[in-house]
DNA sequence: GCATCACTGAAACACTCGTGTCAGTGGAGG
DNA sequence: CCTCCACTGACACGAGTGTTTCAGTGATGC
């Protein structure tokens, strides 16, 4: 169990590397913008890669909470959209997009299964807003999977090119329950 | 104009970053592992981000080859799919995720542009695949950002999964023209 | 009062990084 | 032959990296 000055100090670094980017961060600019120092930071975490894995859990932890306040249910996917498109998100979404692409070039470290556990983090929950009936079947895995993948490639393209107003056209058919 | 030792030595960097990802290149390891030096490199690309952006612009030409060997005209987001899917293709779509990534949290330097370009790029494909009548119309505009994004949030998951079986399965419907 | 413990500061270590300097190669063209 | 020029090797420079060593703090509990 971490100690107050630990969760204070993840927090703050957790602030950081959302606008400076998870992939080349150091620990001299980072203590140095969070009020700390590299010894400090060294002996709470052990190491940068110690740090690096509770920077990833402190974001994932953001993710599932967003997951849990979502719910299950009809019109999810709708919900899920919103949460994506709010400017508000896009820090976490693009501090996401770099863990998850670091994660497939670099299978070891700190990054390792984050892709692969998002994946089936989300379609479990698009499983269990699915119909009783159908949430085992091989029809309601495609489903899913096909829900996964528009978000998806939606918030790709949102975050590349900023226009909301095209993607979230595109996803209307889909939004419609 | 490249010279000739420059090509070649930019394709062996190019197949090194393939399987080294792009990220965290550096460029002895790199100049060991080509049978060059730093020296050389710096010398015919003038520096690091130079090479960088060679290396760029190297994984984009082999992509805007790609789409222009797909063609247009329906069926195409079925050979577009079919074309992601090959394992063989997959050291290059991770460089690519990456890329895509990286130009996303660092809007400067060698990456700038990237992500907004490749959307760009497939948006064009997808657009004159379509029929003339709708190519102009909203309609036309929000269906090809929705197949698009259904290409892209499947290669996410096929990337980080690996189940080749399931994603096609979800584009299913989709590929059926 | 004293020991314990979480935490912190300063400085150093052994790297690696991109890049610059200076000196050559070898071959092609005049 | 001689000159030019694309290319290359060896080495040093300054900066930045994660990590370690050593020496303290200040508060807490006995």
């Amino acid at each position: 169990m971490p100690s107050a000055r630990e969760t204070e100090l993840l927090e703050a670094a957790y602030r950081y590397v959302l606008t400076h980017g998870l992939a080349d961060v150091s620990l001299r600019p980072l203590a140095a913008a969070i009020g700390s120092s590299t010894r400090v930071l060294l002996y709470l975490f052990g190491s940068k890669e110690g740090l690096v894995k509770a920077l990833l859990a402190r974001a994932r932890a953001d993710e599932l909470a967003l997951l849990a306040d979502i719910g299950a249910g009809p019109g999810v996917v709708r919900r899920l959209w919103e949460w994506l498109a709010a400017p508000a998100h896009r820090p976490l979404l693009t501090l996401w997009l770099e863990a998850y692409a670091r994660s497939l070039v670099e299978p070891d470290g700190p990054w390792a299964g984050f892709a692969r556990a998002t994946v089936e983090d989300w379609l479990e929950v698009l499983k269990t807003s699915q119909p009783e009936d159908v949430r085992d079947t091989a029809d309601g895995l495609a489903l899913r999977t096909r829900e996964l993948a528009l978000l998806r490639g939606a918030l790709l393209d949102l975050l590349a090119t900023g226009d909301g107003e095209r993607v979230t056209a595109a996803l209307a058919t889909s939004l419609m329950p």
